[in-house]
DNA sequence: AACCCGGGGCG
DNA sequence: CGCCCAGGGTT
């Protein structure tokens, strides 16, 4: 059955599949630190992340070896930094539990930090050749269009539903192409807005363009509640130190960042840094007022300049600072301030 | 099932 | 400004 949708899918990736880094190795290391940095980050994003980590941590001995401070700051900028933890947990059992060999039974990959059904299956099926469908939103939109499903794809039911549904197809098939394949096609012709059908390989077959329904799907419905915070957030000096705190927990957990406070004004933020680090400080000026926006809040930043009559502790000149892990919403502040 | 976790690019 | 991106963990 030379016309059935996946040898129409991969008889199209092999003839016009993306030159990507992470596609040249059959190395299930490289693979799975691919596929951690691409969750929910774009291609273009990780390429540059990927071969500044590849090439300082070639091999999961290596990565096993390294301060936990050092691979978070090649993280940096990358954000959903629990991925960078969890993957420096994770060498340190692969080399423990498995000799330092990844392993290539699908429950033992799936068993791993940081790695879900997704990320079992991609590097299942790209490392070792197994027929597992990696569904992630690229899979989900092809396959939602062609079979026109209208159920809410954010719903897990929704995702389980799909994905058993493509592991039928691709049973039999190179499942390696038949995954990137969705991704590429995804990429380049069905795309969220403006899909490309005239130039797309499944046209024939895809119920929603038959019916015109493909700029209806999928239907993704996810609510998400927006807060936006009013902070004020203080550069606290003492001659050329300037101080940074390390977040223990929540947000940005490990990265290293300004001393900020929901309160109304400098004098708030004095009282509150008093409670809390027992050090008096001055107020020098009002800096400029930043904005930054995360998937679930937006911080209103109004930075303002503070003095230690004293040094204290977590201060930093800048060259050390910059050593250091910083979240993007601060690190634009200090590189234009400091 | 709902919520949390970053940052960037695009229309 | 809203949406999405090679999702996963926790509650």
């Amino acid at each position: 059955m030379i016309n059935m949708i996946q040898d129409k899918l991969i008889k199209w990736y092999k003839e016009n599949k993306r030159d990507l880094p992470f596609r040249n190795t059959d190395d299930p290391y490289k693979i799975w630190i691919s596929e951690i940095m691409l969750q929910q980050t774009t291609v273009a994003a990780v390429i540059p992340y990927y071969e500044r980590f590849i090439n300082r941590f070639p091999t999961i001995s290596s990565l096993s070896k390294a301060d936990l401070e050092e691979v978070y700051k090649l993280w940096e900028g990358l954000g959903y930094y629990r991925r960078a933890k969890h993957i420096h947990e994770t060498s340190k059992i692969l080399m423990e539990k498995y000799d330092g060999i990844f392993p290539n039974e699908y429950e033992d990959i799936l068993s791993l930090k940081g790695i879900g059904p997704y990320t079992a299956s991609a590097i299942s099926s790209f490392a070792f050749h197994k027929s597992y469908s990696a569904i992630d939103g690229n899979a989900l939109r092809v396959l939602s269009r062609v079979f026109e499903i209208k159920e809410n794809i954010a719903l897990n039911k929704t995702v389980k539903m799909i994905t058993e549904l493509s592991n039928k197809l691709i049973v039999d098939h190179d499942s390696s192409s038949y995954n990137q394949g969705l991704m590429d096609l995804a990429n380049m012709i069905c795309k969220v807005k403006n899909p490309q059908c005239t130039n797309c390989p499944l046209s024939d077959d895809c119920l929603s363009y038959k019916h015109h329904s493909e700029k209806l799907l999928p239907i993704s419905i996810k609510k998400v509640n927006h807060k936006e915070l009013s902070l004020i957030t203080g550069i606290i000096t003492y001659e050329d130190q300037y101080l940074l705190i390390k977040n223990d927990d929540g947000l940005l957990e490990n990265m290293y960042g300004l001393v900020q406070y929901e309160v109304e004004s400098p004098y708030s933020f004095i009282s509150k840094f008093e409670e809390d680090y027992h050090e008096r400080l001055e107020a020098v000026s009002f800096i400029k007022d930043y904005r930054h926006v995360f998937t679930h809040r937006t911080w209103k930043m109004h930075v303002y300049h503070f003095v230690s009559s004293k040094p204290l502790d977590h201060m930093y000149t800048k060259e050390e600072l910059l050593t250091l892990p910083i979240p993007t919403a601060h690190k634009k502040i200090i590189t234009s301030i400091i």
